[in-house]
Order: structure tokens, then sequence, then C-alpha cells
DNA sequence: GCATAATAGTTATGCGGCTAACTAATCCTG
DNA sequence: CAGGATTAGTTAGCCGCATAACTATTATGC
């Protein structure tokens, strides 16, 4: 590949990031919300409590984030941090009465965003969006590295 | 467009975006140079020297960033800053010899990047990825939010 | 020509994410 | 059942990028 090409797509990915999170920002904003936080919420809503080392694995940051991202989220009182009954050093993090009640608004967010970032693409664009990204991260990620399974793969092993 | 679509599509790109970035940043460490620092750097070496202004332009970053990285790519010697003979309020930013021998191997990390990045995905979806990321940043954009152009355009008014 | 607006740049501060280094609890193996 | 390895979580410190507030210069309108 030439020089070209690599720049347009890595340019054109740095570009999206940056962009992408700024909206994000932006409409999180009037939620006393910042980026980061909003899919710890969704995970939380999609799966139950858990404990923080599986935040870390399903939202594909380091535990240490983790840790500031609960303390914040639970200082704002949005979701609440118990000891693991069964082990000592886990903590179970669940949502609050505030924090599902904020979930339904970031769900939302969520889609208005994504309306946002796809808008004047054409539908088959759009359908393949999903699978060509989430094969392009599977390519780039730090840990097993496995190579990219052909997009539209729906399989375990292409998510998140 | 329900949940699950937006989801998947914000989550998707989420996920791209720290992966994409920690990569280039493993890359790039060897060099001594941090995540946006590279794209600074090639963009001296693509258009020549330019006041900071411009460069905040063309990166796509606030000026205050932009002031950040130039004074530490100034102080690893890879970037001079001269005041602008026309106008006392800017200062010109030119590569250096260093600065430019640095480029070469950015830009062969660059490719490696993109290979890397869209190993495994076929062709035609590597050709059409560009254009897409580029409507799409284009679509979140904080300023002028025009719509998106069909991927494929080459026009300048979907270039960086 | 002068006051006002616009522009270039810096400083201060905050947030998210990272790595490295650490504690505490649990697991495993001899 | 010890003792070393693994795991959960935290702390400290770094970097990039953002906004807000500021200074210094240049451009503009009367």
């Amino acid at each position: 590949m030439d020089f070209a090409d690599a720049d347009a797509i890595n340019q054109a990915i740095r570009l999206l990031s940056l962009r992408h999170r700024a909206r994000a920002a932006a409409l999180l904003a009037p939620l006393g919300l910042h980026p980061g936080q909003e899919v710890l919420l969704l995970e939380l809503a999609r799966t139950g409590p858990m404990i923080q080392a599986q935040l870390s694995d399903a939202l594909g940051v380091e535990p240490p984030s983790v840790t500031l991202m609960t303390r914040k989220l639970e200082a704002s009182g949005h979701i609440r941090r118990t000891p693991a009954p069964s082990d000592r050093r886990a903590s179970v993090v669940e949502l609050t009465e505030s924090g599902q009640a904020l979930v339904v608004r970031v769900e939302q967010l969520w889609c208005a965003l994504a309306e946002q970032t796809v808008a004047g693409l054409p539908t088959r664009t759009v359908a393949e969006l999903p699978g060509v990204l989430r094969a392009v991260a599977a390519n780039v990620a730090t840990r097993g590295a496995r190579p990219a399974s052909p997009p539209g793969t729906r399989s375990r092993t292409a998510g998140r």
C-alpha cells in the first residue's frame, strides 16, 4: 500500500475518532455526563450488575480507567458499588434508580448520534458499516489480533 | 433507527478509535513519538512550513493542542518555530533535518498501520473505506456539518 | 486616526485513557 | 497445608485534547 492510501485511511479514522467523540460529548453534556461514562451505563443496563473486571473487558478499557469511571458515576449517584459476596477483592457495580432513569435518555441520545453519523449514506453502506468497523477494530486489537472475519459476520468472535 | 443498530455503530466507532490509537502509539513509541505528533510531522512534510493556525485547521485540533504539540516537538528537535515576518503574532513551523529524517520512518509506519488495519478485508471494501469514513466524519463535524457526499467522491470538499 | 472587532497564540484547568507499581484476596500446586 | 502465582482493584503519574480566559497583534469602520 502506498503512503497516500495509508494516509487516507489513518487520517480518516483519526478524524472520525475526534469528531465522533466531540459530538458525543456535546450531546452528553446536558445530562452531566462525559464521553466514556455513557457506555458504562449502557453496558450495565444491557447486562445487569457486574464486577469491574467484567466492565473493563466489556468496554475495552483498562482497569484503572474503570476505577475512575465508577468512582465518578458513583459520586453522581448513577451507580452503586457493593462488595461481592463470594470474592472479597471484587466489587459489584449496578445502576441506581437515577442511573436507570438516565439510561433511557442516553439510549435516545445514542440513537440520535448514530443517525447523525450515518446521515446521507446509502442504506447498504449503513448496513455494512458496523461489520466493517468491527472487523477493522479487531485487526488493530492490541491483544489476540486475529485476522478479520468477513464483514457481516455476527458470530461472538467478531463481537464486542 | 433502533437502539441495537445505533449501539452497533457507536460502539464500533468507539472501539476502533481506542484501538487504532493504541496501535499507533505502540508503533510510534520506538521513535519517541506519541500519537498526535505524527500527523503534525506528516502535515508539515506534505504542505511545507505553515503557521500554527493553519496546523490547527489541517489537523482538526484546537489551537491550545497545537501549542503543546509544537512545543514538545520543538524540544525534541524535530521542528523549528520562527516568528512570521509579516505578522508578529504568528509563528512559522517547519521541519528540521532531524524531523525530515523522522518523517520517512513515520510514513513507513503509517503504511504498516493502515495495512494492518484493513488486513483481510475485501479489496472493494478497502477502496471504499476512506470515502465512507470521511463522509461519516463530515457528518459528525462540529462545524459546517454538511450532509454526506456519496462515498467515493474525491472532490476537495470531501477532503481533509 | 482612533476605538472596536477579529485573529494568533499561550496559560490554566479538567477529563478520558494509558502504563507501572502496588495491596489484598484467591487459586493452585507441590 | 504451606508458598508462589494469578486476579481484582487502587494509586500515581503521564499524554492528548478540550474549553475558558487571557495577551498581543492586526484589521476594520466611523
